[in-house]
RNA sequence: GCCGAUGUGGCUCAAUUGGCAGAGCAGCUGAUUUGUAAUCAGCAGGUUAUCGGUUCGAGUCCGAUCAUCGGCUCCA
């Protein structure tokens, strides 16, 4: 047999020669291998060539399949080097996830010091380098196979399937056998490099009535160099996560007194909250035809009744006051909705005045489960650029499409337009009373909404049971630095919520009609874009967003007077200023200033005072050269105007010490 | 909410088996007056998250509370 792969080596194999011993010698070679040859000649996969004989798939460690394949068979591995080592474990699942695997299992809390037990036991599995053999059992042998072994949880599993199902294992050498739907690498030895990261506890099945079992996260790669990147890479992003940058630049705090989920913004946060705050404000106002309301932080629980939400979202809501009692009780609002239709009520509208866009920048209040909060992602206070549209149902698609498009021109403004996913967020049919409305104006809506994504050529995924109770929307999701998902923008369509409050305005005809109500952000909320913000520049803001956009650096005492002369100018202009007069050599000062990513500084000394220049340093081309203030002052406002990301220096950070 | 880990000056971290809470950075004071990533010296700063217990003695051991972090979404 002769096979060329896919790199142009050719590699010649005698007819004595099985397929297996062939695949698994171009397996251990996985990281030049090709999955695609020639064999004898003839182009072929090497997948389907090897099917048919031992059901593993050859698959290069470099495409995404092939290392799934990896990860996947070093769960096994994991799993048998717990029941080595905790015989009285029990298993339960063990998938490949996207940067790596995990195994749960029913078992004592794993510590630091087991996982380096269990990562040696696993080396000394690999070398010796088991035959991964699968066999298939009916259905009523392999749960007695299962029960035989006392593995309750892969009993239920097996149980679970449909009784005709043939149900696939693979042996591990003599001493290990798992139930498994493959595919697997041959035999163990190919895994070259992995690590177990850290291990947690997940519930069966992810249901908080079941067992609780002890899982194991670890991850694989085809080469001893991906792995120690992949390490230095789980480092370097630590570096960059929000919840230790943002306080170490003391954007944020968090207080023991004041309560989890209740993070306070420092003055530098704040700044940039207002900085965004402002900006999202004019532009709706002024170029999105929105108007702005102010309505209050509270409501009597009646409100809610009507909203729905005192039936639907209680456990969510601040409730001030005994909920049971027949006094007046009050709730902190966990959404400006209810409001802003008042305020629609509070005028008689003509199918002239329509739509209607509210703006306002609404702080909600929500009680999220106490282990739920984290940084200023997950909090029980935030800020969001809410708005309510009253639409006519023939304005509705096109009101919609212009919030996607005010959603997209926030996104690429902030920089982050490539990271977002887009979503539609259905309703679940098979779990009707998490919902309101008929099922016909569910699925109706849902088919406007996948046109309008599809006139758009927006990709997207369809969620189900993601929606709000009263309509689906489209979310838009970014990743954390540590991949989890976070929703950043919600569009949301209700044809529903009209009728609950009784909203209509005039027709042509003097008729009474329902409007339709788009609930929308532009920007998301400030606490959860500014943590967003940080890790995406690790802390290196464009100079628009900046809390101090500009340090003057005076050589010595004797510029002071120029240097305050220079701050005044740059505040006059708006720009965001301060002068470091300490005394200190100029180098230390620099040193700070970089370390503190202020874009721009500006050196002060004898020169400069003489010729009324500045001497610019940036973050972005280092020195930029001795300029008149005003030329100065031109660029960096025009920078600020058009809110310009300009490309960072590439230049070795030096490490705080 | 649940499981686990963690909690020592503003920050980063020390403190043998329970035996005098310590350093660097930051801060303050003084000296220095500096030309593009750390000037020198001195001083001050802690009820070891909070509350309780064990002990002659607790940062260290035990319990509770609070907070922070990881996980509870990926389904043989």
């Amino acid at each position: 047999m002769k096979i060329t792969l896919k790199d142009g080596s050719v590699k010649e194999y005698g007819d004595s020669k099985s397929v297996y011993e062939v695949a698994l010698d171009i397996s251990e070679g996985l990281a030049r291998a090709a999955c695609a040859g020639e064999v004898n000649g003839e182009v072929v996969d090497l997948r389907a060539v090897l099917d048919g004989d031992c059901e593993l798939n050859i698959l290069t460690q470099k495409d995404p399949e092939g290392i799934r394949t990896v990860r996947h068979t070093c769960s096994h591995v994991l799993a048998e080097a717990v029941k080595r080592l905790f015989p009285n474990a029990k298993l339960a699942i063990g998938p490949s996830i996207d940067e790596g695997f995990y195994y749960d299992f029913e078992a004592e809390p794993f510590s630091r010091e087991d996982l380096d037990r269990l990562e040696k036991e696993m080396k000394k599995i690999i070398k010796e380098g088991n035959r991964l053999e699968k066999f298939t059992l009916p259905r009523a042998e392999a749960i007695q196979f299962m029960k035989d072994k006392e593995e309750p949880y892969k009993v239920e599993l097996i149980e679970d399937l449909p009784g005709d199902a043939e149900i696939s294992f693979y042996k591990q050498g003599e001493g290990f056998t798992d139930l498994c739907a493959g595919p697997h690498l041959m035999s163990t030895k190919p895994i070259k490099a992995f690590k177990l990261i850290s291990s947690s506890m997940a519930y069966w099945r992810g249901d908080s009535n079941k067992a609780q079992l002890q899982r194991i996260y670890g991850t694989a790669f085809a080469t001893k160099d991906e792995l120690k990147a992949y390490l230095e890479h789980l480092e370097d992003i630590k570096k960059r996560d929000h919840n230790k940058l943002g306080r170490e630049m003391k954007l944020f705090t968090t207080v023991d007194v004041i309560g989890q989920g209740l993070p306070l913004l420092m003055p530098k946060g704040a700044k940039m909250v207002q900085t965004m705050q402002r900006w999202i404000e004019d532009l709706e106002d002024n170029e999105w035809g929105y108007i702005r309301t102010k309505t209050p932080l509270m409501a009597k629980s009646d409100l809610y009744k009507i909203s729905g939400h005192w039936d639907h979202y209680t456990d969510g809501m601040f409730v001030l006051g005994d909920k049971e009692s027949d006094k007046e009780v009050l709730a902190l609002r966990p959404m400006t909705c209810p409001f802003q239709y008042y305020v629609y009520k509070a005028e008689q509208h003509s199918y002239r005045d329509l739509p209607l866009r509210y703006g306002e920048t609404s702080t909600l209040f929500r009680n999220e489960d106490s282990g739920e909060m984290h940084g200023l992602t997950r909090v029980r206070q935030f800020t969001i650029s809410e708005g309510h549209l009253i639409v006519r149902p023939d304005q509705m698609v096109e009101e919609f499409k212009q919030c996607l498009a005010l959603a997209k021109h926030c996104l690429s403004t902030l920089g982050v337009e490539e990271d977002v996913t887009y979503h539609l967020s259905k309703w679940d049919p098979d779990n009707r009373e998490k919902y309101i409305g008929e099922p016909e104006v569910w699925e109706e809506t849902q088919q406007h909404m996948r046109d309008i994504m599809n006139e758009l050529e927006i990709p997207y995924t369809e969620d189900v049971g993601e929606a709000a109770f009263y309509g689906p929307k489209i979310d838009i999701n970014a990743r954390n630095v540590y991949g989890k998902e976070d929703t950043m923008i919600t569009i949301q369509w209700d044809a529903l919520l009209a009728a609950q409050f009784d909203m209509y305005y005039i027709d042509q005809n003097g008729d009474k009609v329902r409007p339709y109500i788009i609930h929308r952000t532009s920007m998301g909320c400030y606490e959860r874009t500014l943590a967003w913000l940080i890790e995406k520049y690790a802390g290196k803001f464009p100079t628009w967003l900046c809390p101090e956009q500009v340090r003057v650096l005076p050589i010595s005492d004797k510029y002071e007077a120029y240097a305050a002369e220079v701050e005044k100018e740059l505040k006059a202009n708006g720009i965001l200023c301060t002068t470091d007069n300490r005394s200190e050599k100029i180098g230390y000062k620099i040193r700070e200033s970089r370390l503190e990513k202020v874009p721009y500084m500006l050196v002060v000394g004898q020169q400069e005072e003489a010729d009324k220049t500045v001497s610019v340093r940036s973050r972005f081309a280092g020195d930029e050269g001795v300029k008149p203030i005003g030329e100065f002052i031109g660029q960096i406002c025009r920078e600020i105007r058009t809110k310009e990301i300009r490309q960072e220096e590439e230049q070795e950070e030096q490490q705080k010490k």
